[in-house]
DNA sequence: CTCAAAAAATGAACGCGTTCAATATTTTTT
DNA sequence: AAAAAATATTGAACGCGTTCATTTTTTGAG
């Protein structure tokens, strides 16, 4: 058999990531230590690291299958009809923000966010900031058919607009995460309060 | 003579803090080592920890300079007079940003950042956090005074407007202190691209 | 001036992420 | 099937931030 080698080496990374995001989980990212890991996997703690260049490597698994499933919720979103602007955001924010805590806990956010700043020359950081900038092009490109539909002025620089929106859904999200005590629908109410201006004075006016 | 001790110690404060900034600057601050530092200031590494909780407090001292200035130059720029509503943002950001570097590298504002996402519950992250906020008011308050003089609509909800200008004067400068290549006539420009439409659907129209 | 209590300084030791030279296992060659 | 080459595993050791029991210095009362 010329796999076997293929074979154990998919069973120990399958065996690593699960290990990693159990205790992850189960006690946080700081206090799982390597070591742990390393053991609840059944490998050596060098063998980790054959498979996953550090710790922070092992978020971006789980960073990117949400950030993945939230962008195709987002198209469905997009492609439906919608009354108006700040409802249509709201909906789209909404669902990034309630899908946000279903497979990292506010810890794993800061740690990931926190990672992707200080190491920002690293495949970590560069991997987060790129499913950033496609979620900041996918509420621009919701703004865009707001006003392919004729709910947004013909006037308003759509990805100006929607580099606006989302750096400020961005940065909510950040203090969300700071705070232990924030629930998700007061930061979906502050930022339907930050975008009701902008929302209403880029909408068609239909009196 | 009673002040002895009292002196000793503000004198070892400032040396500590001298030498860290002058290593932070020159060695960056990842390879500045409390050793380093402590052995700079001609003290020991206990010592160190005696007057500083933690190596991501000596930054807190810079940060914390840093804003302050700014703020104050923040103010004048509100009390001049302005044309209208994207010169005066351009100005008040334009500021902002000019100033940002000249106490802090680019790699100590994403340690700083970096640090008051990762442990939100630190002293660290609190000042920093509480700082954003007097900036991100400061924003609402340029509004404001905009709309007092008539240069912004009435029905315009400043504070929310502010909000979601300044969140996006700070994710941009995250993403400028993430890349070592981007210069702030740059990030400048961005910035003003992106509150052009805000700006001008927020203005009074004169015609 | 003496001395006990308070305050400050010290550096060895610890924890944990990470590395790497040595060892073991699998694959290829003959 | 044995030897050689390629690949994977291992855990002791390292670096550096941080801690803490011990020692030194300062203070003020008697």
């Amino acid at each position: 058999m010329s796999g076997l080698r293929a074979q154990k080496k998919a069973d120990k990374n399958r065996r690593i990531l699960e290990a990693a995001t159990t205790l992850f989980r189960k006690v946080g990212y700081d206090s799982a230590r390597i070591e742990d890991i390393a053991e609840m996997a059944g490998v050596s703690v060098g063998t980790f690291y054959n498979y996953f260049k550090n710790k922070g490597d092992m978020l971006m698994a789980t960073v990117s299958m949400e950030v993945e499933e939230v962008l195709t919720a987002g198209d469905a979103i997009i492609a439906r009809e919608h009354e108006d602007v700040a409802t249509a955001l709201f909906e789209l924010i909404g669902k990034y923000y309630d899908h946000s805590l279903t497979y990292l806990s506010k810890e794993m956010w800061r740690t990931a966010m926190s990672l992707s700043i200080a190491q920002p020359e690293t495949p970590f950081s560069q991997r987060y900031t790129a499913l950033d900038h496609r979620l900041s092009k996918q509420v621009c490109d919701l703004i865009r058919a707001l006003q392919d539909r004729g709910v947004v002025r013909k006037d308003v620089d759509c990805d100006a607009t929607g580099e606006l929106v989302f750096n400020n859904v961005n940065m909510m999200f950040i203090e969300f995460v700071k705070d232990e005590e924030m629930d998700v629908d007061g930061l979906k109410a502050s930022v339907a309060r930050q975008n009701a201006p902008l929302a209403s004075l880029m909408s068609v006016k239909t009196d």
